[in-house]
DNA sequence: ACGCCTTATATCGAAACGATATATACTGAC
DNA sequence: GTCAGTATATATCGTTTCGATATAAGGCGT
């Protein structure tokens, strides 16, 4: 999925501002789901601006940097939608966790011990923000749907790392002095 | 982690060609947790070699393009060691199919349906492939533990799937003429 | 016989990442 | 009180990575 169509997926849902677009993909209930860097986003607005998919206008606010808000046109909403029907392609998850945890042989316990802590803090928090954004107002089916099947997930991966944590502790774990060598 | 470091990992379990290493993140017991390409691969074991991190010897196989066989090094085992020392980076999930699911409401239900059962399709015959080599022999703790992580997540998505895809249909589909429109 | 898949390395243009520059204001720590 | 850090906001730049293609040889199916 290209970044000019996952703009597009974020302004159908209301204007915004490049800023305010890469938030949503850190925060609102587009997060964990897909993900774009500023040197992404700008020129992704500037080439749909061009082909008439957004429009903007330019406010200077206060106390502020000004801002660019962007919102989809008619013309940017058959495009999305267009987008939509194509066959998605795999699923990338990329996780420096997981492959470091593939080397636990290559860790001192201590070390695999604070690595696997946080990281069910890690999913004790996210998951908490994510019910709780469960209540606030209404949403359409394909939101609360996609939200719950994350919430599934994460709950999954959360209890899978509280039930082993301590089998892995005691299989692969060496002792600090060999893992110093 | 930077594609140095991932190359490093797979060959810390053993001499492997550049074709190799980029399958080994396709179907071996690394599948799923890191990718690469051949454009990233290629250049990353050049950089070991020239650091001496790698060393490789080229043969010639009959009826097969050569070869070139790369083996760590104790120097790129320290290399390796030292990396996985480094807090690791936040997971990087990247999904279509959540961001086209998440936009139901603008497709119609019979192409849904397709997306999620061939979804679920994909889950079974993933999980199958795991659960199958699971049984072949011995893997290290550290490797049971990432795969029954892969393991339980997968289950966990796949049954969300399963469990509320009729609801998804009853609630967000719009008529395949308004769709249409 | 023809196309397609697999094995194998390598490169190239386009895209994306991650960091940085710039500017202003608020907030918490010492 | 100031000093560092965070937040808002856009933009660019070097480096990395992606995805496709080139090249080459053999197997496999219809």
């Amino acid at each position: 999925m290209d970044t000019q169509t996952l703009c597009l997926g974020v302004l159908n849902r209301g204007a915004a501002s490049g800023y305010e677009i890469k938030k949503s993909f850190e925060e609102g209930p587009l997060a964990h789901i897909h993900e774009a860097s500023f040197g992404a986003i700008y020129p992704a607005l500037s080439r749909l601006a061009a082909d008439g998919l957004v429009e903007y206008c330019e406010l200077p606010q206060d106390k502020r940097p000004d801002k660019k808000v962007y919102s989809i046109t008619s013309a940017g909403r058959r495009a999305l939608e267009k987008a939509l029907h194509h066959p998605p392609a795999a699923d990338k998850f990329r996780s420096d966790f997981c492959f470091i945890l593939f080397f636990a042989h290559l860790l001192p316990a201590e070390e695999l011990a604070r690595l696997i802590d946080a990281r069910i803090h890690w999913y004790d928090e996210t998951l908490a923000r994510m019910e709780e954004c469960e209540e606030l107002g209404e949403h359409p089916a394909g939101e609360r749907f996609v939200h719950g099947l994350g919430l599934a997930v994460y709950r999954a991966a959360r209890n899978y790392l509280c039930d082993h944590r301590d089998d892995l502790l005691r299989d692969a774990a060496v002792p600090a002095d060999t893992a110093a060598e």
